[in-house]
DNA sequence: TGACTTTGACTTTCTTTGACTTTCAAGGTA
DNA sequence: TACCTTGAAAGTCAAAGAAAGTCAAAGTCA
């Protein structure tokens, strides 16, 4: 049935991409050869609040829509990102991570440009260039441990 | 999208320049090959007061549109810290600090965990004793940086 | 039969563009 | 000096375009 494999598609893409997925409806429609509404007739029945997705969306020139899985709990979220973080990571890295937490709701606007700063080559300025990606690794593991429930 | 890239050009250079920023319309658009229009369009439509923005303007030879991201009413208070820190702080003052903006208001008691986790020895563990006082405070500094930017 | 799917026409929202208007600074003129 | 003139900006607005949202009718399947 249409309206299932596509939802299998839409969980597929999720998992490739870390819970959170933007596409557009229109070209996901005729890259499958249905009506737009057919998309949003999929997301509204199978990726609702109760099942632990939340659903965005712009309308408009190069609008889109996105859904998030939040299905993990918020622990497990931070351990999936604490284990990415690796021994060594880029501020752009670093920078990419934080956007996603922020759009899964793990951390606030605020906390994002705190975490951002805390792990911006300017704070760490004073190390070589060679040793900042792992001190900013290690600053930012603490830091999702810090936001794990006790 | 045009609008969006326009949108984080702008942050961005907001963002060199300390949250405020003068630019020329006809110039910046040329410069992107759009019309002037949409780059009033973009500032309209993004940079709000209800988002905490204000615009200045001047027509005419020599004009140009002044961006001021204004922040928080407590700048001072934040510059106050700011110095405080000096060039060297321990962890256990760093903490106290954080008490002290967490009591003010000025950032949440999960910005607290998570600054406290960024400039704890564990994060710095990397660096000898005697190093890691010197980078919380460069780390902690440019925390206190972004919470004001302006 | 009743719940779920599929479709498509229509609506709403956001973006892009360009023509036209207003404002300003500088330089010229009486 | 006081008053134009002019050209270089920014401002405004409406039309066209690009997406997503809505809804009801028709189809399908258990």
């Amino acid at each position: 049935m249409l309206a299932d494999s596509i939802a299998r598609m839409i969980e597929e893409m999720l998992n490739e991409q870390n819970g959170i997925l933007e596409l557009q409806r229109n070209e996901m429609a005729t890259r499958l050869g249905c009506v737009p509404s057919q998309i949003s007739y999929v997301i509204s029945s199978r990726f609702t609040p109760e099942r632990g997705y939340i659903i965005e969306s712009r309308r408009g020139g190069g609008g889109c829509i996105r859904i998030i899985r939040k299905q993990m709990t918020s622990d497990e979220y931070l351990m999936h990102f604490f284990c990415a973080i690796g021994d060594s990571i880029s501020e752009a890295e670093a920078n990419a991570y934080l956007g996603n937490l922020l759009d899964a709701g793990l951390i606030s606007e605020k906390s994002l440009r705190l975490a951002r700063a805390a792990l911006s080559n300017a704070a760490l300025s004073a190390l070589s260039p060679a040793d900042r990606p792992i001190l900013r690794a290690a600053i930012f593991k603490q830091m999702m441990l810090s936001l794990m429930s006790v």
